[in-house]
Order: C-alpha cells, then sequence, then structure tokens
RNA sequence: GUGGUUGUGGCGCAGUUGGUUAGCGCGUCUGGUUGUGGCCCAGAAGGUCGCCGGUUCAAGUCCGGUCUACCACCCCA
C-alpha cells in the first residue's frame, strides 16, 4: 500500500474529484475568454536560467525549491516553480517587445520542494493569466476584476482582496534605507527571522507573523510616503478603477509578495473559510528579464491555486458539479446477447449517449445491480429469448416498468427516449 | 529544510495492564429469486497490523530508527 502511494506532495485525483477540477478549468476559459484571453501552453520544464533571471536569484523559490536536473545534453533543466517566466519566454518570440499586447492564461501543474502542508503540494496547480508588453494601471484594474469574476463564476464568495504598491524599482532604494532605519532601532526586540531579514530581505519583515515583531511593524512610517509621486498617482488610478468595477479591496502597506520581479501593483486573494495564512490567488505588475533580452518586459497578471480553490469550495459547501451521467445501462445474457450490446453501445454513443454494460459473463442479478448503481434512467435487457424473438426489453429503472422493442426499431426508440 | 501529531483489508474505524485463530461498519463478490435492481437475509474474498531493528517465553500493543500522511513554521498559489 504504502509502496504504492504517489511520491510526497503529489496526489492522484480519481474521477470522482476530477470533474470539480474541469468545471474550475472550463470556468476560468470562459470567463478569460470574455476578456480577450487565449490559452497558451508551455512545456512544464524550461531552462533553468528562465527562472534564474525571472524571478530573481534571491528568491525562496529560486534558492531552495526548485526541481532542477541535468539531462542527457548536459542541459540544466527545471521543472517550473511559477508560470509567469515560462509564459514570457514564450512570448520573446512573438512581437510583444515591440510593443504589441499579449492576453494568454495557462492552466497546468507546477513544482516545488517544499515540505507538504494544507493547501501546499510539491506538485500542485495553478491557473493564471499575463497581460504582456502593457503597462497601464486601467491594465491592472481590469486584471484584478477579471480574476474576482472568476472566483465568482466558480462559486467562490466572500473572497477577501487585499492590494498594495511596489512603486518602481528607482523607488525602492530609498524605501529601503527608510525602512531599514526604522527597524535597525527596534531589531533587538524582533524574531530571529526578522534579525536575518533586515540584511538579506528587508520587505518581508513587513510580512512577518511573529507576535513580538506585529506592533513594531504596526508602528511603522509609511515608506509609500517616500514612492515618487509617479508611482503614488499609478497607485490611486488602480484604486479608482476598481471601486467603479465594485470589486471589494483592502490596502495594505505589509503585502510584499516573495517574487522580485513586481512593480507597482501587487494584490493577494484569502478567504476567511480557509484562513487568512493561505492564499488562493496572487499576482501583480512585474518586470520580467529573459535571457537574451536587453529591457525587461512589463506585465500584470495571477495565478491562482486549484487545490486551494477545491479547499474553499469545499469548506463553503460548494453545490457539487454534477459529473457525466449515464444515459442508458445495456444488459445482456448470453455470448451472442453481449456482442450484439456492444454494437449498439457503439451506435448510441457515437451519436453522443453515454452508455454502460457489462461485458463480461455476469449473472442477471449482477447485471441489474450494476445498472442500478450506473445511475441510468433507462436498461435495455437482452436475454437469449429476446434474441430468437428479435426483440428487446426496455425498462424504466425509476418505476420498473418495461416495454418491448422490436430489434429493428430499438436503436431509433432509444436515441429518442434517452 | 525545522518542529508537533500520525500509520490496522478498497474506505472509515475497534483492538482493554504485551498473551495464543486481528475484529466491526461501509464497499466488493456469490447465493436466497434456473432471467429483474434499490430493502432484507446468508455466505465469501480481501490484512506480511507502514517499513527495519530491539526488548520479551510472547509485540498490532513497549523501545529506537526510518518512511508516509496530516498540521504549524520558513515561503508561496
Amino acid at each position: 500500500m504504502a509502496a504504492f502511494a504517489p511520491p510526497p506532495g503529489t496526489a492522484d485525483i480519481f474521477p470522482a474529484e476530477a470533474g470539480e477540477w474541469r468545471f474550475l478549468e472550463n470556468t476560468a476559459a470562459k470567463v478569460f475568454a470574455s476578456y480577450g484571453y487565449g490559452e497558451l501552453r508551455t512545456p512544464v520544464f524550461e531552462y533553468t536560467e528562465v527562472f534564474q533571471r525571472g524571478l530573481g536569484g534571491e528568491t525562496e523559490v529560486v534558492q531552495k525549491e526548485m526541481y532542477t536536473f541535468e539531462d542527457r545534453g548536459g542541459r540544466s533543466l527545471t521543472l517550473r516553480p511559477e508560470g509567469t517566466a515560462g509564459v514570457m519566454r514564450a512570448l520573446t518570440n512573438t512581437d510583444v517587445a515591440n510593443g504589441s499586447e499579449q492576453r494568454v492564461f495557462y492552466y497546468g501543474p507546477m513544482f516545488r520542494g517544499e515540505r507538504p502542508s494544507a493547501g501546499r503540494r510539491r506538485q500542485f496547480h495553478q491557473i493564471g493569466v499575463e497581460n504582456v508588453g502593457r503597462c497601464a494601471a486601467l491594465i491592472d484594474a481590469e486584471c484584478i476584476a477579471m480574476l474576482h469574476n472568476f472566483l465568482l463564476a466558480a462559486g467562490i464568495t466572500g473572497a477577501t482582496f487585499t492590494i498594495n504598491t511596489r512603486g518602481v524599482a528607482a523607488d525602492r532604494v530609498p524605501a529601503e534605507a527608510f525602512l531599514r532605519e526604522y527597524f535597525s532601532k527596534h531589531i533587538d526586540a524582533m524574531c530571529p527571522d526578522c534579525k536575518n531579514r533586515l540584511e538579506r530581505n528587508i520587505w518581508r519583515i513587513l510580512d512577518c507573523k511573529q507576535e513580538c515583531c506585529q506592533p513594531i511593524i504596526d508602528n511603522a512610517p509609511s515608506y509609500i510616503d517616500s514612492f515618487s509621486d509617479e508611482s503614488k498617482s499609478y497607485f490611486a488610478e488602480v484604486k479608482a478603477a476598481l471601486t467603479r468595477l465594485n470589486v471589494p479591496f483592502k490596502v495594505s502597506s505589509r503585502l510584499v509578495r516573495g517574487l522580485d520581479y513586481y512593480v507597482h501593483t501587487v494584490f493577494e486573494v484569502t478567504h476567511p473559510a480557509i484562513g487568512e495564512q493561505i492564499a488562493i490567488a496572487g499576482g501583480g505588475r512585474y518586470e520580467l528579464f529573459l535571457p537574451g533580452e536587453k529591457k525587461p518586459i512589463p506585465g500584470v497578471g495571477f495565478a491562482t491555486g486549484v487545490e486551494r480553490l477545491l479547499m474553499v469550495r469545499d469548506a463553503l459547501q460548494a453545490p457539487a458539479v454534477s459529473g457525466d451521467r449515464c444515459d442508458c445501462c445495456l444488459i445482456g445474457l448470453g455470448a451472442a446477447a453481449r456482442l450484439e450490446n456492444l454494437v449498439l453501445a457503439d451506435t448510441l454513443r457515437k451519436a453522443g449517449k453515454n452508455v454502460a454494460l457489462e461485458l463480461e459473463d455476469r449473472s442477471f442479478k449482477a447485471q441489474m445491480r450494476f445498472a442500478n448503481r450506473s445511475l441510468a434512467p433507462l436498461a435495455v435487457i437482452r436475454g437469449e429469448s429476446e434474441m430468437e424473438k428479435q426483440i428487446a426489453i426496455v425498462k424504466n429503472m425509476a418505476d420498473g416498468s418495461q416495454i418491448e422493442i422490436p430489434e429493428a426499431g430499438l436503436t431509433d426508440y432509444l436515441l429518442e427516449n434517452i
């Protein structure tokens, strides 16, 4: 049993559950299409440098969570830990660098060598979008509104949207100095992680969850005041547009996010049903460096965690997605009847009907049980005597009534009645 | 990666201070109805008690290790 379990942090998704997954994919594709987004499928592995340069060598993800290996040609490849870098790599093959706009979404597995826990897998799945090639506050707002609409369409109500601005790269140098000056004065009272962050990545202090650090962070002066006027008005425009679009949001200067490529707008979505520490979606505006490109490429996008969305749907007791129901179940006694049933099933299936039938030699009772479990409204019964008389019995499984149908008209009868 | 909890047929569980053939419910299969499902009844199949080692006359029960899963942290979707 243990020997046949999937590797740590991975899971088999069985049919009963996979219907929910498909529902989310289909919903996403439909909503995103209404905003002009088309699907882009990229490889699940890329050259390692795509992520190293794209995400920034300092990020935790790049430093210790990537599944990196060497292929037979000695190339260093990495299983994608997120979707944006690969999408951007693919889009460099378009004229996006010349200012054309690309709107794409993607869906698929991502890989991170983390310790599994609630809502965290080593292979997990994201549905994400990227709007690439343009930089405008209204695009950011549209993107966030699209996420909002997707969640509603996916049956997820009551999500909390938190937004913030990271300014532009030039804003961050003075802001970092500003923060460093403040936190250095209080660092003795802060947690060991924050002592580290003071040197390594001062922004991460802002989302520290340790008790002892809270009052100090809360009282920190607003670094956003030190941002350029341009950054501040960009952010103001995003907020105004979201308000007009009726997307409820709150602003938190403590939202910084972990990937280095973000600029301007960043956002995260959580849901009270599963707790604030698990983000169901996150994203923002970015400038991404890619191998072979001199200039960073601008874009805005987000990713949602499928497993996490399902956790929320579960917690909300969202109505189950109806599976593909069986239209008709064929019951056959004897080799000749079974073969005829297989042929009939083939015809019905080509006509788009869902048909269940037992092809092994099993007892009548067993086949009736099977028909019952299949939830098919109709059962077609053929045994030796029916074969001889060239008829079939069609049984209504709900009330138990049954009628005889001549074999010649059976297919038409079924096509009309199921 | 660090910490806590965990592990018994497909699923959910019981198993008393170590004691002899490891049980129960659900599910599956077969039969009760030589060809009529759901309800009921009877029977059957299915387990090296996660794995390795140790203590003991004796280990599912105790000890050590290991792996897995769950949860928290780091971080992120």
